[in-house]
DNA sequence: GATACTAACTAACGTTTGTTATTATATTTG
DNA sequence: CAAATATAATAACAAACGTTAGTTAGTATC
């Protein structure tokens, strides 16, 4: 059962999706949800809460996810695997919410922006240095670790957006392509 | 030289990128171009008129580009290469305009909105049907077409964002990379 | 030197914004 | 059943929004 509060933060992503987040009204969340605006304030703070509440539970369920692949023993190529099936899974389980949370996140405010952002940094940071050992140990192409950390993580994105539209019965399949293209390019040497 | 209607619609950018189409007000794009804001409209018909003029723009200078590469009598592997190049060209040439490109567009409306989402449309059906020949030639990894042509797209994504803060010297770099991740992909078999 | 044009200004318009205060109506608890 | 709590609605707030109107100063044209 979900409570008021997660209907609204539901919907509230939906026109965050839509509108953006300063192009959307606290009238527009309230009349997806089928009461007036000042009502919303029974269960929510204000607007930068609603925002503030999706950031964090996506960048924290992230962090969680690369932290097991990455602190386990597994090899460069499994984990590389592993985290290519994170991303998709996450997509698929977060549809709406992976949009904004992508999008929407630089209107934050003041500690919760700096905070969010350090996440964020320590994110990539954690993917680089699994990069960089990769390709000291020559199982990864030599290629500079920061630009295939943001192809990487670039050529991700998509799925965010493809799972809104796609059921999770896509989850194999896509996972299968995106690690052949991923480990093998995309041309067929 | 550029003319203030240049000027208004750069500074204009900066701000759609850093607070979003509906976050930016007419007030902050006059402050950063110094005057005020009703000045603005003897430059320019109205906010929207400033997003489309980018929108436009960007989107016509893909087409060209890309045509010009398809329509040629390359082979698939160097046509690819030169539709990274591509991409990373205009990323580096256009800066923040790219980034509103790529995300402000939303806030199109009417035929304006509808005419755009179909040059999009068109340009991913070019490139779709490239990389369909590409499969069926078996010169591209055979994984489904769709698929290939949104991780492509997506993967480069990030150009976009790299060249606000890095210098054009870059991009020889930036393309010998990328061309290698997309060729041979990232993991050294 | 009068005329027309350009581009800036101030002031204001009607709307919409996020949010609060107050009040009414259910729902839960003692 | 009564008291207390949670949740809704109405009304209103000051601030900010895109845009228009009216005016003024500077520049170019004849």
């Amino acid at each position: 059962m979900s409570t008021k509060r997660d209907q609204i933060i539901e919907q509230a992503n939906k026109i965050f999706l839509a509108k953006g987040y300063s192009g959307a009204s606290m009238r527009d969340i309230a009349a997806a949800v089928g009461m007036e605006a000042s009502s919303l304030y029974n269960h929510v703070e204000s607007k930068h809460d609603i925002l503030q509440t999706v950031c964090f539970e996506i960048a924290q369920e992230y962090q969680a996810g690369l932290d097991e692949i990455l602190d386990s023993d597994l090899s460069v190529k499994k984990k590389l695997k592993n985290i290519i099936q994170l991303h998709i899974f996450l997509a698929a389980k977060h549809k709406d919410k992976m949009v904004v949370f992508d999008l929407e996140w630089k209107h934050l405010e003041n500690e919760q922006l700096v905070s969010f952002k350090s996440l964020r940094k320590a994110y990539e940071q954690k993917l680089l240095a699994f990069i960089t050992y990769g390709i000291e140990q020559k199982k990864l192409n030599p290629v500079e670790p920061k630009y295939m950390l943001y192809t990487f993580l670039s050529g991700l994105k998509w799925v965010n957006y493809y799972f809104q539209q796609h059921k999770e019965k896509d989850i194999p399949t896509v996972s299968d392509s995106m690690i052949t293209m991923y480990l093998k390019g995309f041309y067929n040497n």
